[in-house]
DNA sequence: GCCAACGTTGGC
DNA sequence: GCCAACGTTGGC
C-alpha cells in the first residue's frame, strides 16, 4: 500500500464535500507531473487531503482510492475549466480516480506546524516552490502526520 | 492583491 | 534545443 496527498481548494470541493457525497471523482488535474502520480494510485493506498488558497491550509482528513485512473472526461467538455482543447477521444491526455471518504481529522494540521517538524522536513509537500496537486507520502512522514493528528 | 516559483509555449 | 515570455499555483 501506498501514501499520496492531493491538495484541494476547500472552496471549491473540500473534506467536508467528500464527508458528505462520500465518493467522489478526481478530475482536474491538469499537470503532467501530477497526472503521472495519480496513475500510480492502487486500489486501497490511502491519500491525505489537503486544503490549499484557503483560510486554513493543511491536512484536512484522509482518503482512500476506490478506482484507478480512468480517462477524465472534463477534457472533452468544452464548458469545463478543464478542457482541452489538444486532448483526443482516441488519445487522452488527462486521467481521474475516485475516492472514497475516510476520515476528517479533528482539526486541521497546518502548514506551518507541518513545516515545523523536523521529521517531515524532507516531505514534498514542504519543499520551496512545490506546487504539485498529487505527490506520493513516505510511510514514515504518513505515520507522523497520523500521530500528529492524533494529538490534536 | 502581491509576487516568487514553477510549467508550458513558441520563436529562433 | 535554448530561452524569453507568459500563465498558473499557492502562500502570505
Amino acid at each position: 500500500m501506498k501514501y499520496w496527498l492531493f491538495k484541494t481548494e476547500p472552496d471549491a470541493f473540500g473534506i467536508d464535500d467528500l464527508e458528505r457525497d462520500g465518493k467522489a471523482g478526481w478530475d482536474g488535474v491538469r499537470n503532467y507531473q501530477a497526472r503521472n502520480f495519480l496513475r500510480q494510485c492502487a486500489v486501497g493506498d490511502e491519500v491525505f487531503i489537503y486544503h490549499s488558497s484557503c483560510k486554513k491550509i493543511g491536512i484536512a482528513g484522509i482518503a482512500k482510492i476506490v478506482r484507478t485512473a480512468y480517462v477524465d472526461n472534463t477534457q472533452f467538455d468544452r464548458h469545463s475549466n478543464g478542457y482541452d482543447i489538444d486532448s483526443t477521444i482516441d488519445n487522452p491526455r488527462w486521467s481521474t480516480l475516485d475516492v472514497q471518504f475516510v476520515k476528517k481529522f479533528p482539526t486541521i494540521i497546518g502548514l506551518s506546524e507541518l513545516k515545523n517538524n523536523p521529521a517531515l522536513e524532507e516531505m514534498l509537500l514542504v519543499q520551496k516552490g512545490s506546487r504539485l496537486s498529487v505527490m506520493p507520502v513516505k510511510p514514515s512522514e504518513y505515520r507522523e502526520i497520523l500521530r500528529m493528528a492524533g494529538r490534536s
